[in-house]
DNA sequence: TGCCAGGCCGGGT
DNA sequence: ACCCGGCATGGC
């Protein structure tokens, strides 16, 4: 137990503040693997309610399947996933996405995540359009395999809370929490659903009324 | 009305 | 290895 410890909130005790103020996130929203990764494409920089939207589309178009939208024609699928944002750059890495799952994987959820951590994580990276939360997402999300997701939230509440200084790259941020945390991907996947939970109610870039958050105000004032 | 949301890519230093 | 502009809709 070092000082650090008696001034900085560990890790644990924020997780279990937060699953005590908000509850079990329940994470993640969809029916089937399948639509866990096409919403991790989807959501990138965008409200999730605008995913919500589109997946709908997808859904009443019978189109949220790999094969329909390996061979979806672009117009049609911009059309459908337009409320995300960024249509026709997402309606791309959609459909590569799902071209690549099919001849990969024969669109099977079980071949892929049978494949050894790291090295899946290196093929998903490999897809253009996916990057490291994305990649992570789809692999705890969708897969359910112990890795650690990191956002945009997890950086800034961490930086409030001056657990880090800010300008770490995700990789950093992956390792600080990963070995900080116990290897189980449901705490993986609450720990990360809270902090965007938590993030979007009180620790938005502006207006970010700390006053109610179940972790304290900025600056945080230390614990105990 | 402007600002922001569960990032990523490509080109430039 | 960073740094930046571009990408776009819907909600508050």
């Amino acid at each position: 137990m070092d000082d650090v410890d008696l001034v900085i909130p560990s890790l644990r005790r924020i997780y279990q503040r937060l699953l005590r103020a908000l509850g079990p996130q329940q994470w993640w929203p969809a029916k089937s693997s399948f639509e866990v990764m096409v919403g991790a494409l989807l959501t990138q920089n965008t409200a999730w309610s605008n995913v919500e939207q589109a997946i709908g589309q997808l859904t009443r178009a019978r189109a949220l399947s790999p094969k329909a939208l390996a061979r979806a024609r672009p117009t049609r699928l911009q059309r459908l996933i337009r409320s995300s944002g960024y249509f026709r750059q997402k309606a791309a890495v959609v459909q590569g996405f799902s071209r690549w799952y099919l001849s990969r994987y024969r669109g099977s959820p079980r071949m892929m995540f049978r494949v050894p951590l790291e090295t899946l994580r290196r093929e998903l990276l490999a897809v253009k359009g996916i990057g490291p939360e994305t990649a992570d997402s789809i692999l705890l999300y969708a897969g359910r395999q112990p890795i650690v997701v990191i956002d945009a939230y997890t950086r800034r509440i961490f930086r409030r809370h001056h657990l880090i200084e800010g300008g770490e790259s995700y990789d950093q941020l992956q390792r600080f929490v990963t070995q900080r945390l116990p290897r189980d991907v449901q705490l993986y996947n609450e720990f990360h659903a809270l902090l965007v939970a938590v993030g979007k109610r009180y620790c938005r870039r502006r207006d970010p009324h700390c006053a109610a958050c179940p972790l304290g105000v900025f600056p945080h004032q230390g614990e105990r």
